[in-house]
DNA sequence: GATGAATGAGCGTTCATTCAT
DNA sequence: TATGAATGAACGCTCATTCAT
């Protein structure tokens, strides 16, 4: 595979991270993504197998980082209480980063067909699994006090992932300072009151695990 | 208009709801919304406009009656907290107990033409305005603290707004627990630790508004 | 028959001649048309059979009447000369003051069913019968002088039947002034310089056969 | 373009011409010219625009074509009675070898848009007013003696276009002999009796500019 | 590797017409 | 007499996909 396939290759995926995300799965028709990649969509079918296939690539790719990325912060984690807070800021910034990627992720599960749509869940539910867990655990400890721990755990993902519908690089606020703020609240909406340092560490991991 | 005209309306805007909100508005045919509502394509004509013209409908609707609950809520408050709670409670029953119409609402803003986009957003824009003063006088007032006032808002909002994403009617948890955590985790997000009575007053309000 | 439903039936013939004339019978919708008569599209079913119909009596009265006044004109006339002349001022004045009917008959023949198409055809046939039958008679009398009989027959009526397709009632010129002109330039067409005077009464016959 | 791309292109336009002229603009389907074409219906727009585009291009080229002719032939002219006499043999030519796109030209100018309407009408009108040229020089002249000069052109005109609603190439009359016939009458018409010699090259420029 | 040509299926929408009220 | 409601069929057009070159 020479460079340049690889580079049309990711022409392709582009295109259509972007497309998906502004437009929907639905909303996008194989000759805009094809003029977006800067191909004739015959040559489209050279880099892609169907439009569901890309899709169920972006969705799975992001999925995987995200779970990779989760585990690598629990592993390395000291208690629930700085484990959730480096798990916020890692969701916060892929959801900043990676914006159109994971808005197709969250948006698009409708569109896949059964089959497609089970491995997609089950990787999302590998990763929601990891949360509960560490939230779990600090309600066990004592660390964290919510009304309800199910409840909480959702409001708190639905929450960080927000981030990828109003986040812009053009904001005032570096991606730090939003990080560290949804840590914050993150933490507070938990009962835990424990000031936690800054630590770009999570943010790092991103920028690693996703590329420049 | 007989009774039954209206009754059919209900069944095509109903149809249109549940199947915009399962499948996407690009996702939804318009013999699937007719099959749905039990008529044919041709007939769905006599009850809507174009398939633009209901899904604007919807979203308006919806967004006016969000409004108006809040603008009630607002007008009745006693302090910051107290309102931001009643608001939170409100906001949630909504998105609990009318899922599918602000899911509608969340995801397909984009389906939208320019010009009715513009109406929508504006109507999305005086919702959001509503909490903003309420956080914005809080903060002013030193009831509540936050790392980022507008960061606190946005977050506020999208945990909230996710309870559409996951709220099941058959759940352990009844739709007062659920706001009233979310009331509880709202506050506890901004600084504000004074405890605050149940109160089913913004739930009431919502079926009120949007009907039983 | 009550007068309103005969004021009826004439609006919704009327509107038909007006749209079938400006838009072409498939470029005219049902619903334009009920529209046009102040009607409902269901309720233009009890002035009419269906659309095809209103067509086929449209283009069959118009031919009628065509044939009529032909016939009353040469029944009465002198010699081929004046009968001639006769014919064309009546064809003028037939076209100028039913510019909508007569355009129908000369391009809605093709929107006719073959059936029907026959009849009308029948009709044009005997209308041309009679043109056919004092162009001839003036040649054989050597009163007309023309390089092919059929030919100077068919041009003949295509001038005057464009009339239909040019004449404005708000022109400078008047209907009687372009009848005789027509007229002249007829006889001329087909060699006959005899001056004949100038007479009204073919179009008066128009008026009678066709109504004020 | 491959030269069966070529001819698929000319064998679209061709089915378009004989079907709009047949059937009208409206009564044509697109599913109908696509079989008279010997495609899909969808394959159709590799070849067009919109049927609409199809017809403007029709109508324009028509148009164009007819102009050119009518240019050359006045810039060749002799004098008011022979360019008027070759613009006739031209126009006759036209419409009897071209009857199906000339009728479009006649028939179709109501199903344009308003815009594309006005574009049309400059052709034409640019094409009558070579014609008005002539005949006011050859009135201006003496040339020509006619009741009245407007109405004079317009009947000319009519004459010579009505020969599209009734050529047939299996008819007895060779095109030259029609062609001939009517430049006589035409002249005869306009009060002009000098003898004109026949002259085939207002003919052999139609066949130029049209093609075989 | 790239694409023009091709298409069956389906899109949202309108058609002329019927019928119960 | 009048019309809302209803519909099967068709409208013009676009879809995602394939394939020969």
């Amino acid at each position: 595979m020479s460079p340049s396939t690889r580079d049309t290759d990711e022409r392709v995926r582009g295109a259509a991270v972007r497309l998906f995300a502004e437009k929907g799965f639905h909303g996008t028709g194989i000759r805009e993504l094809a003029e977006a990649a800067g191909l004739s969509s015959a040559s489209l079918y050279h880099y892609m197998g169907t439009k569901h296939d890309l899709l169920t690539e972006i969705m799975e790719t992001s999925l995987i980082r995200l779970v990779t990325a989760a585990r690598r912060l629990v592993e390395s984690g000291d208690g629930p209480a700085e484990t959730l807070a480096a798990l916020v800021r890692m969701h916060v910034a892929a959801h900043a980063l990676r914006q159109e990627e994971t808005i197709v992720v969250d948006n698009e599960l409708r569109a896949l067909t059964p089959e497609r749509r089970d491995n997609v869940l089950a990787l999302r539910d590998a990763y929601e699994h990891i949360w509960r867990e560490i939230v779990e655990a600090g309600c066990a400890a004592q660390v964290f006090r919510v009304p309800d721990v199910k409840v909480a755990r959702l409001a708190l993902l639905e929450m960080c992932t927000g981030v990828a519908r109003w986040y812009s690089p053009r904001g005032v606020l570096s991606l730090t300072e939003i990080a560290s703020a949804h840590a914050a609240m993150a933490l507070a909406m938990l009962g835990c009151t424990t000031p936690l340092p800054s630590d770009d560490y999570a943010i790092a991991l991103v920028t690693e695990i996703w590329g420049a």
